[in-house]
DNA sequence: TCACATTCTTACACGGCGCGCAAATGTGCA
DNA sequence: TGCACATTTGCGCGCCGTGTAAGAATGTGA
């Protein structure tokens, strides 16, 4: 769980193995028949698993659409975010952190089109995804506020303001991932979806101005 | 479905009761025992309507904990804010827009008051909240449009900027609007929900610019 | 006041979900 | 090989959400 290149093991590559063969089947079927239609009982005769097996991967038949939650980037990123202060312009570090991070928790390439198939022809999977964000906003939030913190000592002296700042970003910088990803869903199947994160972010920039 | 002083009718009278009833018993429930420990059977039971009786109420359990639709203010309001131009502050009247229509979809304020007390127990509820605010931002994102259309011909000469500037506005809103929600729902008892959108709206225009 | 149409409630049945539990099976390690 | 541990699996159970059809309540006309 800490190392990087200590040879996974047999037992680890058998549950990645099945980690995907489940996502691969939940997709696949959901993409053929639609969403509504597929049932734990197929997924896992695809899967080639026990029904009671799924459940020891993914929480819900809902989890395994949606997908892996998203994780946000390494330690070195996370510390680097929290103490770039001189920089000044947050949004545009966040821009960076979280592009990163899209960047690296896109498990499997065929997953990964999969998925954005699907989510084309079945919109309200955005809404799944979003449950599966709510860890991803509290962790975002906590990294938020420690960069906060430490920008500003005197905002840090006031929790209930350094806490609602934070939170703001944090749905703020959630609200252009999820805008990056629609956009990334619906348009061109080449452009990667870390671009889209930082064009998203850069439109930002412009709400808040006159509209030209 | 359409007059406003046509005397409701007993009819409607005993839904609107049964709807007040069951959102009642669910949240009382859940503030007691939490959210997980109860039943459609437990609630329709102290409902006093029968289990089959609650899904012609809600769709599912979640539905009924979480409350009924955001609805957009009334038409009148709509048209003001598409057509208000000179403005160009979009923000701003977005932020107008959306105070007010909180202002009046707040239910029942018994409803309103316990549900914020069980949201506080039990934070994953701003999750469920989201889920049902899905057709709210299909809605939102149709008006935007249109104002957007509206103010810049050049830009509703080009229909996937335009939407895409609209979908990121409306996820934005979206997010100022949660924002407002938890705050309410962690702060003080007296602030109306309305003040707290209009201050969120307000804190988004200090984002972008370097922090103080 | 009564009969009728319409709407709403209810009971029943059914497939599916999600989990606790314990037995069986597989893997890592000496 | 043999042991310790992790994983898979079958089984059972309670709950969710929906179709259906029968019955009760309500609105409406004469």
């Amino acid at each position: 769980m800490v190392d990087v290149a200590e040879e996974p093991g047999l037992r680890e590559r058998k549950r990645l193995a099945t980690h995907r063969a489940i996502q691969l089947a939940v997709l696949t079927l959901a993409s053929e028949r639609g969403v509504d239609k597929v049932t734990v009982e197929d997924i896992s005769r695809i899967a080639d698993v026990s029904p009671r097996t799924f459940f020891n991967y993914f929480p819900s038949k809902d989890a395994a659409l949606a997908g892996d939650d998203l994780t946000l980037g390494s330690e070195a990123e996370i510390e680097d975010f929290v103490h770039r202060s001189p920089s000044g312009d947050i949004l545009a570090d966040l821009a960076v952190l979280l592009s990163t991070s899209v960047q690296n928790s896109q498990d499997d390439r065929e997953i990964h089109h999969l998925r954005r198939q699907v989510m084309k022809e079945n919109p309200y999977l955005f809404g799944m995804r979003m449950a599966t964000l709510r860890s991803f906003e509290g962790h975002l939030d906590d990294v938020i506020s420690r960069r906060l913190a430490a920008d500003d000592p005197v905002l840090a002296a006031d929790p209930i303001a350094l806490h609602q700042r934070a939170l703001l970003l944090t749905l703020v910088a959630v609200a252009a991932l999820r805008h990056a990803w629609r956009c990334w869903a619906e348009g061109d199947e080449s452009e990667p979806l870390a671009d889209r994160v930082r064009a998203s972010f850069a439109g930002l920039y412009e709400l808040t101005l006159r509209t030209s």
